[in-house]
RNA sequence: GGCUCAGUAGCUCAGCUGGUUAGAGCGCCGGCCUGUCACGCCGGAGGUCGAGGGUUCGAGCCCCUUCUGAGUCGCCA
C-alpha cells in the first residue's frame, strides 16, 4: 500500500535538477535507484527517466517518525520527497554525477508505492538474459540506456514528420485488417467473426495502399507504419516492426534519393548531432557483388574481393578448374595483417565459408618473417603462383583467401568472410556512419524450388527501360529500378520505381507465372485502379528499428523497441501468443486440429 | 527445419581428469556506523546444478532424449 501524493506537486525532475536551484524548495519523485544508510544519516539516490538527485536525512535533527520511515525505503520505491535543494560541502562532490555537487535536504518523504526486489538491478553496467529482460521489461525499461534508445526513437520519428511534411508530405493511415496476398512472406492471418472461415491479412507493409493513394492523387504519402511478417527472428528482424513508408508521384530515381538523403541527413543531424555527407555513393548491385560480395556492403573497410578467374584460367588444380568448368568464378579476398593467423584460426574462417556452401577455403600465409604458407602453392608453377601473389597485392603480414565456385557461393562465402575478418581485427567504428545506395538490382531471381522467376523486389517494380528488350529473350538478365538505401552493412530501406504501364505489368504477372485470373485474384483492386489514371510513381521504406539500432549503436532491434517478442515470435511478459477458448474459436468457426509431435518420416 | 553456443543461488559467473558437505562477486535479510555516492565493517539466509533417463561404487562434469534462450543458415516478394 501505498501513500497519497496529494497536497504534493512535481517541481522538477531529477536529472534536470541545477545548482541555480540551491536554496528553493523543490519536489520530486521517483523510483529508488539506491539507499545508503549510514546509521543516523541516510542517503538516497532517487530516480526518474531524466537521471538521478541524491536526497538526505540526518538522524539527529529529523523528526524521528520521518526518520524512521526513511530507513524502511528499499530499491525501487517509488517516493515524493519534498526539500530544500543544498549546495554539498567541498569534499562530498562525486564528479560522476551530474548532479553530484547538489542533494536535497529531505523535508517531507512520502512512500507513493514500495517494491519487492526487482529480478535484476536497474543498472547499465549488469548483464542479465535477453528473456529475463523481456519478462521485466518494464524493470529492464527503467535503465538509462534503454530509456535513451526509447528516446532516441521517438526524436527520430518527431524528425521524420517534421521533414517530410515540410517536404510535401501527407501522413495517411492504411489498413491494419488487409487481404492476404501469400507472394513473400508469409502472413498472419486474423479470423473474421462476420465471414466465418474467411482471414485478414495483416500488411508485411502498405505496398499496395499507397500505391493506391498515388492513383487518387494524394501525390507524397508517408507513414510510419506498423508491419507484420510471420518469418523466423533474428537480431535485427522481429515479427512486427515498423517502417518509415513513402510514395511520391511524378518523380524518378534521383528524386526519390535526393530526398531521403535529406532524411537522414536531418534525422542524424537532429537526433544524435552527425553530420552526414550528402549526396551518398551510388554503387550497382553488379559492382556491389564484384567489390564486396554482398547488395548490403560494410564499406568501412577494404579487403575487397577480387576476381583471378582469368590468371588461373589454365590451371590442373582440380578445386579451381572445376569451379571455373562449371560456370563458376574463382575470386579472393587479401586479409591485411592476418598472415601471422594460427592454423586453427584459418580452420574455423573455413568453417565460416562452409556455412555458405563453399566446399573448402584455399588460402596463403605469409607470416611477419616473410614465410609463405599454403596448402595450393604445390598446384602452381613459380612464376604463375607469384603472378596471384601480385595480382592480390600479397605482402608480408598478409592472408590471402580464395573461394572458387559458383558466383553466388563465392559471393557469400567471400562477402562473409571479409566481415569475419573485421569483426575479429576489430576494423570497423560503430559511430562511422557509411551510407552509399545500392542500384540495378536484378529485377527477377530463378526459384529452383518453385521452378519459376520470382521478383527480387515484388511484383511492382519496374524494370530499366534499357533492359525491357530481354524481358523476353533472357528475364534473369533484366534489371530493376530498385534501390537499397546500405549503411554499415545493414539494408536501412529500400524500394523502386513502380510499373505503371499495364503491358509491362501484364508481362510481369507473366514471368512470376500468374495466370490472369490469378493476378486479379491477389491484386485486382490495384489492377482496377491503375485502369483510372495512374501517374508514375516509386517509393521507398526504411526500417525505423534498424536505423535507431544504428544510431543507437544497439546490437539488436529489441533494445530500440519498447515491447520486442523473443526467437519463437512469443512474448515472455504477456505469454502471447495464447490458446483461446472453445466459445471464441466456435464464434469463429475455426477448429484447431492437434498435430501429432514427433512424427518421424 | 539445420548448425553452433549457453542453461549451476534473485543476477552475472567459476567449478580441474567423474571423487568428501557445490563456490565467488553483486543483490537480499539482520546488526553497527553522520558525508556516503559500486559506502564500510560484522553476521545470515538462499541451490531440483533447466527437465527426464542411462553409464558408474560415485555424475554439475560422460552418454541419450527433451525443454528454454541466443547467434546463424534456410526463410524474410
Amino acid at each position: 500500500m501505498g501513500e497519497s501524493m496529494s497536497g504534493l506537486k512535481r517541481s522538477h525532475m531529477c536529472g534536470e535538477i541545477t545548482n541555480a536551484l540551491i536554496g528553493q524548495e523543490i519536489t520530486v519523485m521517483g523510483w529508488v535507484q539506491r539507499r545508503r544508510d549510514l546509521g543516523q544519516l541516510i542517503f538516497i539516490a532517487l530516480r526518474d527517466r531524466t537521471g538521478i538527485i541524491q536526497a538526505t536525512i540526518d538522524g539527529n535533527s529529523a523528526d524521528p517518525e520521518l526518520f524512521h520511515k526513511a530507513e524502511s525505503i528499499r530499491s525501487e520505491y517509488v517516493l515524493a520527497i519534498k526539500g530544500t535543494l543544498a549546495e554539498r560541502t567541498e569534499g562530498n562532490i562525486n564528479k560522476n554525477m551530474k548532479t553530484g555537487d547538489i542533494e536535497i535536504l529531505i523535508s517531507e518523504l512520502r512512500i507513493l508505492s514500495e517494491s519487492e526486489t526487482p529480478p535484476f538491478q536497474v543498472e547499465d553496467s549488469i548483464t542479465v538474459k535477453d528473456d529475463l529482460r523481456l519478462k521485466y521489461r518494464y524493470i529492464d525499461l527503467r535503465r538509462p540506456s534503454l530509456f535513451k534508445n526509447i528516446k532516441l526513437r521517438h526524436d527520430v520519428v518527431q524528425n521524420v514528420r517534421s521533414y517530410l511534411n515540410s517536404q510535401g508530405f501527407l501522413e495517411i493511415e492504411t489498413p491494419i485488417l488487409g487481404k492476404s496476398t501469400p507472394e513473400g512472406a508469409r502472413d498472419y492471418l486474423v479470423p473474421s467473426r462476420v465471414h466465418p472461415g474467411m482471414f485478414y491479412g495483416l500488411p508485411q507493409s502498405p505496398q499496395l495502399f499507397k500505391q493506391i493513394l498515388m492513383v487518387s492523387g494524394m501525390d507524397r504519402y508517408y507513414q510510419i507504419a506498423k508491419c507484420f511478417r510471420d518469418e523466423d527472428l533474428r537480431a535485427d528482424r522481429q515479427p512486427e516492426f515498423t517502417q518509415i513508408d513513402m510514395e511520391l508521384s511524378f518523380i524518378d530515381e534521383d528524386d526519390i534519393m535526393t530526398v531521403n538523403e535529406g532524411l537522414i541527413k536531418e534525422l542524424f543531424k537532429n537526433a544524435l548531432g552527425v553530420d552526414v555527407q550528402t549526396p551518398f555513393i551510388r554503387m550497382t548491385y553488379q559492382e556491389a557483388m564484384d567489390r564486396f560480395g554482398s547488395d548490403k556492403p560494410d564499406i568501412r573497410f577494404g579487403i575487397e574481393l577480387k576476381n583471378i578467374s582469368e590468371l588461373v584460367k589454365d590451371t590442373e588444380f582440380g578445386v579451381f578448374k572445376n569451379a571455373l568448368e562449371a560456370g563458376g568464378s574463382v575470386r579472393a579476398i587479401n586479409a591485411k595483417g592476418c598472415g601471422s593467423f594460427p592454423r586453427k584460426q584459418i580452420d574455423s574462417l573455413g568453417e565460416v565459408a562452409k556455412l555458405f556452401g563453399a566446399k573448402g577455403l584455399a588460402w596463403i600465409a605469409i607470416n611477419d618473417k616473410g614465410d609463405i604458407k599454403s596448402p595450393i602453392q604445390k598446384f602452381f608453377a613459380e612464376d604463375k603462383f607469384k603472378e596471384i601473389m601480385d595480382a592480390m597485392e600479397a605482402e608480408t603480414g598478409d592472408l590471402i583467401l580464395f573461394c572458387a565456385d559458383k558466383d553466388k557461393i563465392v559471393y557469400d562465402a567471400l562477402g562473409a568472410l571479409r566481415l569475419e575478418i573485421a569483426k575479429r581485427k576489430e576494423l570497423t567504428d560503430p559511430k562511422d556512419f557509411r551510407f552509399l545506395w545500392v542500384t540495378e538490382f536484378p529485377l527477377l531471381e530463378w526459384d529452383d524450388e518453385e521452378n519459376r522467376y520470382v521478383a527480387v523486389h515484388h511484383p511492382f517494380t519496374a524494370p530499366m527501360d534499357e533492359d525491357i528488350p530481354f524481358i523476353d529473350s533472357d528475364p534473369g538478365r533484366v534489371r530493376a529500378r530498385a534501390y537499397d538505401m546500405v549503411l554499415n552493412g545493414v539494408e536501412l530501406g529500400g524500394g523502386s520505381i513502380r510499373i505503371h504501364r499495364s503491358d509491362i505489368q501484364e508481362k510481369m504477372f507473366e514471368l512470376l507465372g500468374f495466370t490472369k485470373e490469378d493476378a486479379y485474384e491477389r491484386f485486382g483492386f490495384l489492377l482496377e485502379a491503375f485502369k483510372y489514371g495512374v501517374p508514375p510513381h516509386g517509393g521507398l521504406a526504411f526500417g525505423l528499428d534498424r536505423i535507431v539500432m544504428l544510431m543507437s549503436g544497439a546490437s539488436s532491434i529489441r533494445d530500440v523497441m519498447a515491447f520486442p517478442k523473443v526467437k519463437d515470435a512469443s512474448c515472455p511478459m504477456t505469454d502471447a501468443p495464447n490458446v483461446v477458448d472453445e466459445k471464441q474459436l466456435a464464434e469463429l468457426g475455426i477448429d484447431v486440429i492437434e498435430t501429432e509431435e514427433k512424427t518421424e518420416e
